[in-house]
This record gives C-alpha cells, sequence and structure tokens, in this order.
DNA sequence: CCTTGACTTGAACCGCGCTTCAAGTCGCAG
DNA sequence: CTGCGACTTGAAGCGCGGTTCAAGTCAAGG
C-alpha cells in the first residue's frame, strides 16, 4: 500500500516540492515509481515527523542527512546526539533568560523601556 | 569621544561589513563622519547588544528595527513584546522536550535508534 | 609630494531552505 | 485518439543575514 506525493504532502503537511527537495538532500526516497510518480512506503511519514521535527530543532538538513545514513552501533551518532543535546540546553537557558526579560518589558513602566535598568540587566544576563 | 567602525567592531564582536548592513536596515546610525569614516556614538555599543541579543532570541532584524523605532509609550511595542514572549516560551517548551528525547538518545541501547519506543514516543511529544 | 593603509561605496556573491516556473510525461475518462 | 489534470524534471528565483570584492577616498607619516 504505497502513498504518492499529494498524499504524503497533505499527511505530513510539507509541500511537495519540499518532499523533492528532500529527496535531493537524501533524506527521503521514493520506495518506487508508477511511471514517473513516486510512490512512498507509509514509513516514510514518520520517518517525514522525525525530520520535521529535529529540522524545528536546529538541526540543519545536512546534519540530518548523516544522522540518518549512520549505521547501527554508530557510535559517532551518539556523540553528534550529546553535542547537540549541549546545544539545545544552552539554547533553552538562553531563551529562558531571554523570556524572563520579555515578560518584564510587556508590564514594566519605564518610558522608554530601553531604560528600565531590570530590562538592560536582563538583556545582559541574557547574552 | 567618538568611536570609529574598528573599535565598534571589536568592542560588539560584530563585523565591520555588518555593522554597515545593520545600518542599511535602520538598525544603527553613525553620530558623525570624520571624512568618510563613521564614528559612533558609545551608546551604540548598548543598542548593539541589544540588537544581538534579540537576533539570537529569533527576532528579524526587521523586527528589530521596527521595535527600535517605536516612540514612547508605544503600546503596539509592549503588545508586540508580549506576544513575542508567548512565541519564546513556546519554543522553550518544544526545544526542553528535544533535549530530553536527545538526552535519552544519547544513552540508549536501541540500535537503530530510530526504532526505539520511548525515542519515538519523545518525537512524537516533541511535536 | 607620494605612499601606505584603514576606511568608503555599490554590487555581487554565499548558504540555507525552500518555492516557482517552463516544459515535458504519464494514466485515465470520454 | 484526444483531451485533461496531476505528476515529472532541471533551472531559476526568493528572503534572510550577512561577506566579499573592486574601485575609490582620505589622513598621517616619511
Amino acid at each position: 500500500m504505497l502513498l504518492d506525493i499529494a498524499e504524503v504532502s497533505q499527511r505530513s503537511g510539507l509541500a511537495p516540492s519540499a518532499l523533492r527537495f528532500y529527496e535531493r538532500k537524501g533524506l527521503i526516497t521514493p520506495d518506487g515509481r508508477n511511471g514517473l510518480r513516486r510512490a512512498y512506503q507509509a514509513e516514510t511519514l514518520s520517518r517525514l515527523t522525525l525530520i520535521t521535527c529535529a529540522r524545528d530543532a536546529g538541526f540543519t538538513l545536512a546534519e540530518i542527512a548523516a544522522f540518518l545514513r549512520a549505521g547501527p552501533s554508530d557510535t559517532v551518532l551518539r556523540e553528534r546526539m550529546a553535542a547537540k543535546e549541549r546545544e539545545v540546553s544552552e539554547r533553552v537557558d538562553q531563551l529562558t533568560r531571554l523570556r524572563d526579560s520579555l515578560r518584564h518589558a510587556a508590564v514594566c513602566e519605564h518610558d522608554p523601556l530601553v531604560e528600565c535598568p531590570e530590562f538592560k540587566q536582563a538583556i545582559r544576563r541574557a547574552r
């Protein structure tokens, strides 16, 4: 039971052009063809979920492709995951501090906001 | 006491080309010129700190320019800050979930990792 | 005066992640 | 057989955030 590109597009929320683009980048492969038309395995959908998730996480498509190509027992893969985990952690901390600055900014009374000492300090912390 | 572009570049960590680029985008303005050379107020440095911080936070340069142009008592500004705060919060949550997935991935024993049920589930949660 | 070297400009180029377009090829309905 | 419409391709284009380049200008020092 293979899916055509329109169906994969609809279910994954990715444009057909994006799917072809991902194929060029080595992220996905159609299982076969009906004439010229790509036919995808259902499994491709979960692969795409993984891809969009990783992409949203700030992985580049090239990084994701490398992950997906990585063989089993790949210690390099694990190491890269761990490295990315550290990166993401740092980003979370940074964004959390920034969120706090914004939260304060939205309610503070200083006028120009840029002069608010709390805001200024928050910005410095958020760096 | 005005600073020239090399000094601002060095202290801000931004390339001169980036400073000129920001000028074209309306983010900064030199206070004057020495001949052709830009002369910046010291204040520009804190403005740049604010800019890089906001940029790191995921604001586009266009958004930042709009913020900086916003007048005092600007309720629109506050509203945009609040909106961005919500955006950033969401992103923090999402990245936090992702970080947890990666954290697990780095230590889990499944081989291909993609088959790990915990990982799969974490991905679904992270969406 | 002439060189040196840091600046100036506008325009071109880059990588990323796609989208859009023109031109061509299918399968199916009538 | 003849459309029609949904797919195919490669190439070009786009928005973002810059960098790089060639050509020009200027101030200071020898």
